[in-house]
DNA sequence: GCCAACGTTGGC
DNA sequence: GCCAACGTTGGC
């Protein structure tokens, strides 16, 4: 078994959000159409953690952290590329040759206290997490053991 | 709604 | 293989 990752995966409260997955209990991470991001996917094991971003975030919402999933399943072949009804629909993938990929993911817990981007950018320790870096798009990305404790310490 | 940052596409 | 144009993301 190898060493548990930790990673922070994203998604628009309006298109997914954690309450959702609370309520699926578990999800394909489906319709990441980036290079990076899958390749970030590729690398996951079961049992790793991710925390559970909202982007795209309102005053009323603001972006942050909102819970932790846990990976369930490997990454294995997105659905949605071979749907020409989806939104994610990907003309060049064909079964014989999928191109994107998704890992399946678990609920483990919503945040009592959501981590706003701004509580984020407010603690020293975080600040060389990805997700403050600006312009930063990656919908997938690693986070280190450390950061994630303090996110989640942050929660309690 | 604006705009900066970034990824992808396509002409050359 | 370069790079300008374009589309998308995401904070504000």
């Amino acid at each position: 078994m190898a060493q548990k990752q930790y990673w922070l995966i994203k998604s628009e409260a309006s298109c997914y959000s954690i309450s959702d997955l609370k309520k699926d209990k578990e999800t394909a991470w489906t319709g990441i159409r980036n290079y990076q991001a899958r390749n970030f996917m590729d690398s996951m094991n079961v049992g790793d953690l991710c925390l559970f971003y909202h982007s795209n975030g309102t005053d009323v919402h603001p972006s942050g952290v909102y819970g932790i999933a846990k990976v369930s399943k490997k990454a294995h072949a997105d659905a949605t590329q071979f749907d020409s009804k989806d939104e994610h629909y990907d003309k060049k993938a064909s079964k014989e040759k999928p191109i994107w990929r998704c890992v399946d993911v678990a609920f483990v817990k919503e945040f009592l206290k959501p981590i706003s981007l701004g509580d984020i950018k407010r603690e020293q320790r975080l600040e060389t997490i990805e997700v403050r870096k600006p312009g930063s798009r990656l919908s997938v990305q690693p986070v280190s053991e450390a950061h994630f404790k303090i996110i989640e310490g942050l929660s309690n």
